[in-house]
DNA sequence: ATTATCTATAGATCTATAGATAATGC
DNA sequence: ATTATCTATAGATCTATAGATAATGC
């Protein structure tokens, strides 16, 4: 009884499978994933992969917890789904000399719409998780540092590209997950073109004026 | 037994309590108070808050798991006097416009020794443990971050400080936590003076030739 | 006698599974 | 009949505590 009480308090307005007036349960096997990858995607991103428990993610996506194990087999094989649905997209459709700023962005816009690419943020508040897990992280960041790397024409441009990389997570890592003050509610364009200046002597292939 | 087992397992060579022929039980309630304040802080470093478990650090100091809550009262308080230990020591014995390249190249070299100053590094790894974890870690960066700002005489200096912050974390997260190539392998000096070229737009205070 | 140390275990989580129940398609 | 969903619970951790044991100082 506690644990129903919980699931039905967890759920948000929105989202839930069997919500206010209109849905009812259909029974949707597909939807049900669906629902599932959605909510763990969520929050994934907003604690972590320890700390968001597959109950939690049963509850959000408001569909009992065993659903989550026969559709996905385990909580990590859950994760991996995740990572790899959102991921690539951004880094895909976004030409080199703008995605760090583009990455940076986004991790400094706030409110994102439910289709928003939360991985660099998943992987900020996954770290120390178990090795599996930082396996699956590393991942995202070689494609990421990759693509920052071609920004150099310098014989350590791959070294650069990992700098920069480095500094688009610590960003992300004081402002959206520590909550420094002042950079947790600095305006993005001031951060972007501080930020940017201190790049060019990096990466010369950043455009000049962002 | 399986537990007995265990912490004789884990027990490295030199720290045990009752290592090898020499050491025998000194019923010494300081200094197992301080092998549980070292172990600890090795730990908490390796792993972070939340994987380092209360009988690994009592293995290691060799010692029994029960004596931890007799001395400390709790694993969040025995973290607390692990970062109150070690934390300021640097920070108040390196003058700012040296601080950035001395906590840089503290997270570059490979080998400390066992006085080394590691709060940074906990910092990283205990990212997305509990809430009140989060805030004794935010504290250790408001200092740094306020030291940093003194660099810049910009109106906006406190934001530079953090965003320099954020980069000597970045850095180390890329670094030590996440293993990333070729940063993970790449010679402190070279990284030090990338860094310290590309900060000094951000920071006119940072000596010129690193 | 005092008190540092150890044994044994309570109690709280959390992932995962086995088997029962009930809604759909034929 | 099939299969999506739910109930109940096993099994693995992990923090923390109560009470027994044993080494020291007087």
């Amino acid at each position: 009884m506690r644990e129903a009480m919980q699931e039905v308090a967890a759920r948000p307005a929105g989202e839930a499978r069997r919500g206010g007036a209109a849905g009812e349960h259909r029974r949707d096997a597909q939807g049900t994933r669906r629902l599932l990858l959605d909510a763990a995607s969520e929050l994934f991103a907003e604690r972590g992969y320890e700390r968001a428990t597959v109950r939690d993610i049963a509850a959000r996506a408001g569909v009992n917890q065993a659903l989550l194990f026969r559709y996905f087999g385990s909580k990590k094989a859950l994760f991996g789904e995740v990572m790899a649905r959102g991921g690539h997209e951004q880094l895909r459709s976004t030409p080199a000399e703008r995605l760090f700023d583009v990455a940076l962005r986004g991790m400094l816009a706030e409110g994102r719409g439910p289709g928003a690419d939360r991985s660099l943020e998943v992987c900020l508040r996954s770290i120390g998780g178990s090795d599996e897990i930082a396996e699956a992280l590393r991942g995202l960041g070689d494609e990421y540092a990759e693509a920052l790397a071609t920004l150099s024409r310098a014989e350590d441009g791959a070294l650069r590209g990992d700098l920069a990389l480095s500094w688009l997570l610590g960003i992300g890592l004081m402002r959206v997950v520590v909550g420094k003050e002042p950079l947790a509610s600095a305006d993005p364009n001031t951060v972007s073109r501080l930020v940017g200046e201190a790049l060019g002597s990096l990466l010369e292939g950043l455009p000049k004026t962002e």
